[in-house]
DNA sequence: CCGATTTCAGTGGTACTGACATCG
DNA sequence: CCGATGTCAGTAACACTGAAATCG
């Protein structure tokens, strides 16, 4: 009945371990009300303070139009604030409230405690290998066309 | 600007990949008018006919409600063929039709395509230590209660 | 006019909760 | 009757494409 996945593929194997991955995260912070695109948005506007929508999409890896309606529900619920950028036209700089802030750090050890067990069996090396070899996936896909 | 990516942890790595490798094998089935759920549903059908939604759903990596919804659409389009168990009351068996394996062949292509593209800067020794790693780390969150 | 940012409209995948039926 | 599993209904947040408006 379990149809022996056994051999995967990378290809496979990369879905699988994200989808694990997302739900992890998805559980670790269901008690601070935070989804888990919601918390990277927040740790990256932590990192960089004043990203505009779109700058904030490439760090979180989506596509603007899906972190503007990410961005729409942290403003609503008090946790990021939007101002147009006074030098440019059209661009809105986005910045963490305190409410924001203090929820951020909530979230934070939740969520690494989660990464942390993902590669808890791993040393130091092969976590720099996995890592390695990703990105040398993702330069070869970026490349495609 | 690029807010220098620089140093990605190992879970922002299989962020990054994952979005990366939908976004491409979405691009790559867009011609024939599947999306990438679709197309591993299709797969995962011809390489055992007759599985249930749920069991389907484990073989994809995704909930039976996210399941519920990709073979309403499969059906939906004549894709797939869906008729009750006779052994067992409630369990519904999901079966390919002609013009589902038809399909499926002109997708399969274009989809693999993808997938060595992706590891085609890697030797076999690497892509099996890629898939390897990613399992363990899979394991790894799978014991995380 | 072109490029980047933002927004709107529409569709599809994704999960959770909760409910109910069926099997063992 | 119980517990595990399969299915369905409702809700909410994501996520993409495509297109339009705006500014530099």
């Amino acid at each position: 009945m379990p149809a022996s996945p056994a051999v995967l593929s990378a290809a496979d194997a990369i879905r699988k371990i994200q989808h694990s991955l997302r739900l992890a995260t998805d559980n670790a912070l269901r008690s601070v009300n935070l989804t888990a695109p919601q918390y990277f948005a927040l740790a990256a506007l932590a990192a960089q303070p004043g990203l505009s929508g779109a700058a904030l999409a490439r760090r979180c890896f989506v596509t603007p139009q899906t972190m503007t309606g990410i961005v729409a529900n942290l403003a609503g619920a008090g946790l990021i604030s939007r101002q147009a950028d006074p030098e440019h036209g059209r661009i809105i700089q986005t910045n963490l409230t305190r409410d924001g802030t203090r929820l951020l750090e909530h979230a934070r050890a939740r969520v690494e405690k989660i990464e942390v067990a993902m590669v808890g069996d791993l040393d130091r090396a092969e976590r720099e290998a996995l890592a390695d070899l990703l990105l040398q996936c993702a330069d070869a896909l970026a490349q495609l066309k």
